[in-house]
DNA sequence: CTCAGTGTTCAGTG
DNA sequence: TCACTGAACACTGA
C-alpha cells in the first residue's frame, strides 16, 4: 500500500484530524521491531499532551510537527495506514494510537511490521530522510538536473527509480507505471538512455504521481488505461489487450512490464 | 501447506 | 567507490 501517493493521502487524513490539536492520551503497542530507537513506553510520553501543528511528508517517510521535540517521523513498510475512529475500537495491527481532545482517535497499523516509528529532533536534517533525494511531488528537479543526476548512475533504469537516494518515494508499482507509460524497458542500462527518453521519463514520474495524489491513490480512480490495473487486475483479457504482459525481476523486485511497448 | 509481497538494510562479491 | 545479488526481517492472505 505505502508508496509515495499512498502516503501523501495518509499525510492529508493525518493533517485534516490533528492539525491545530492537542494530544490529550497516547497509547503505544509494545513492539521492539517496529519502535526503532525509542522504547513505545517513552514514545508515548513524549507525545503526551503535545499539540500538533503540523504534518509533513518526504518520500514514504511522514512525521508531524509538533509543539515540542523531539518529533514522531511514522515509515509503513510493506503495509500498514492511519485509522480515524470516535469510540473504543482500535483497528488490528495497530501500534500507536493518538486522541485528540475532541475524542477523536488516530491509529497507525503495521500488519507486517516491516514499518518504523521513531522519534527524532531534526527529521530532515538527520536518517533516514537525510539521505533521501527530492521528493518527486514536492520539488521534482528541473530537465537538467535531472538528467545530470542519471549521468551519475548505471545499471537498469528501474533499479534507480527504486533507490530512495536518487528520489524519494517511489516504489515498485509506480515504477513500474512510470516506465511502462514512458516506453522504456525496466532492463534499460540508464547509459544507453537518450536525451529523449529522459525528457518522457520524468514528465511521467510527475504526472503519474500527481494523477495517484489527485485521487487520494485509490486505484480505482487511476485512468482505465494503466498498467496498474492490468498488472494486478485478474482480467486475462485485459492483458492479452495490453499487448502481452511479462513479469521477471529487476532491482530485486518483481517487476511487470509489456515487452511490445517498452523498448 | 506454500509462497509472493506497493520496503529497507546489510553482508558478500565483482 | 560503485553496483549488484541474495538474504533477512515479519506476517498476512491467496
Amino acid at each position: 500500500m505505502p508508496e509515495l501517493p499512498e502516503v501523501e493521502a495518509q499525510r492529508k487524513l493525518v493533517e485534516k484530524h490533528l492539525t491545530g490539536r492537542t494530544l490529550v492520551r497516547v497509547a503505544a503497542m509494545r513492539d521492539t521491531i517496529v519502535y526503532s530507537g525509542v522504547s513505545s513506553r517513552q514514545f508515548a510520553e513524549r507525545l503526551r499532551g503535545r499539540k500538533v501543528h503540523g504534518v509533513r511528508r518526504k518520500g514514504k517517510h511522514l512525521w508531524l510537527e509538533l509543539d515540542r521535540r523531539p518529533w514522531p517521523i511514522f515509515h509503513f513498510g510493506m503495509g500498514g495506514h492511519f485509522e480515524v475512529y470516535r469510540d473504543f475500537e482500535r483497528p488490528r495491527f495497530w501500534k500507536v494510537e493518538l486522541e485528540c481532545e475532541d475524542g477523536v482517535c488516530l491509529a497507525m497499523t503495521n500488519p507486517r511490521r516491516l514499518g518504523r516509528i521513531r522519534l527524532l529532533h531534526d527529521p530532515l536534517s538527520e536518517p533516514p530522510l537525510s539521505l533521501l533525494g527530492p521528493d518527486p511531488l514536492d520539488a521534482l528537479p528541473s530537465v537538467p538536473a535531472f538528467a545530470r543526476m542519471l549521468s551519475a548512475r548505471r545499471g537498469p533504469i528501474k533499479a534507480v527509480l527504486l533507490d530512495q537516494k536518487f528520489l524519494a518515494g517511489i516504489g515498485n508499482w509506480v515504477a513500474d507505471e512510470v516506465l511502462y507509460q514512458a516506453r522504456i524497458s525496466p532492463f534499460r542500462l540508464v547509459p544507453s538512455l537518450s536525451d529523449v527518453e529522459i525528457r518522457r521519463l520524468r514528465s511521467k514520474i510527475r504526472s503519474v504521481i500527481e494523477r495517484a495524489v489527485a485521487v487520494d491513490a485509490r486505484s480505482e480512480l487511476f485512468p482505465r488505461n494503466w498498467l496498474f490495473h492490468v498488472r494486478w487486475g485478474k482480467d486475462p483479457e485485459a492483458r492479452v489487450r495490453s499487448g502481452g504482459l511479462a513479469f521477471g525481476v529487476v532491482g530485486g523486485r518483481t517487476t511487470a512490464w509489456v515487452p511490445s511497448v517498452q523498448i
